[in-house]
DNA sequence: AGTATATATCAACTATACTTAATATGTATA
DNA sequence: TATACATATTAAGTATAGTTGATATATACT
């Protein structure tokens, strides 16, 4: 019981439904839904752990980039997502299509294949400002 | 997407799932969910209206009983509660189920047609001592 | 080795959810 | 109409979840 209400809460934050949402087309590394849903990317990775830890998500480490896909192995989580993909409506998910194929525009040498499986039928923008830690000083 | 997540909430919580788990047999009343889950009237009722306000049961006044029930309106909704009844295990419940079936037991002449229905494959058992509110004085 | 990028974690704070005890409201019944 | 039963609501407290800003860690590149 107690797996599955941490199923349904991890379900029941609207951003984390943004960002199943988001993975629905595919992979995503952390930077891309952060442009995506426009929020710090502490915060991001707070909700990315807590669907991790539900079992609803997996993550790879490829390079410096997590990328972090749906976890489809259980039939019970593919019909949450279908449901999910079924109910959250398109018009609500425009502004993060949007932000994330300006983002993977913004960089296509990096993140070449990406754009064409996830941003499909939006049109392009220019990137938006990021600011990032901007550089990390190793301690001795 | 609100209600969307406000349902996923609705079910985030083990005592919710137990009500929802007792509601799959049929109709009860809030004191027999009470007496099930062993747990404080307001509780109950605090838990109950989140159920109904995510649009999970529906409720009917009969006498002075309030009955609540699944609200089977929709394919998802059925979905999620059959995916709750298959994955919440009935050893899980066992203790809901004798409790429940020693409550109806206990005044036979008020919910006759319940037992049968309810509590099927459980064994009789005592009834539990309850403190409900003595009486209420009217203030004028 | 030093610097940059990408992500995770932590501590402090704020917000939301849950619990408890008390009391109010609605209905039945003497 | 006074009393009892069934349920809802409320206020106050406690617990959990989410946010923010800072910093740590991991990888890559020079």
């Amino acid at each position: 019981m107690k797996e599955l209400s941490s199923i349904f809460k991890a379900l029941s934050d609207e951003t984390r439904l943004r960002i199943v949402k988001l993975l629905e087309n595919g992979e995503l590394c952390v930077c891309h839904i952060v442009a995506a849903v426009d929020m710090s990317q502490s915060r991001i990775s707070f909700h990315l752990k807590i669907l991790k830890d539900a079992g609803l998500v997996k993550d790879r480490r490829e390079g410096r980039w997590m990328r972090y896909r749906l976890n489809e192995s259980d039939l019970f989580k593919r019909l949450l997502f279908l449901s999910i993909a079924e109910r959250v409506k398109n018009e609500e998910m425009a502004g993060d299509r949007e932000r994330l194929e300006a983002f993977i525009a913004s960089r296509p040498q990096e993140f070449a294949g990406l754009a064409a499986a996830c941003c499909s039928r939006v049109r392009r923008k220019t990137v938006p400002g990021f600011m990032f830690q901007v550089s990390t000083v190793r301690l001795k």
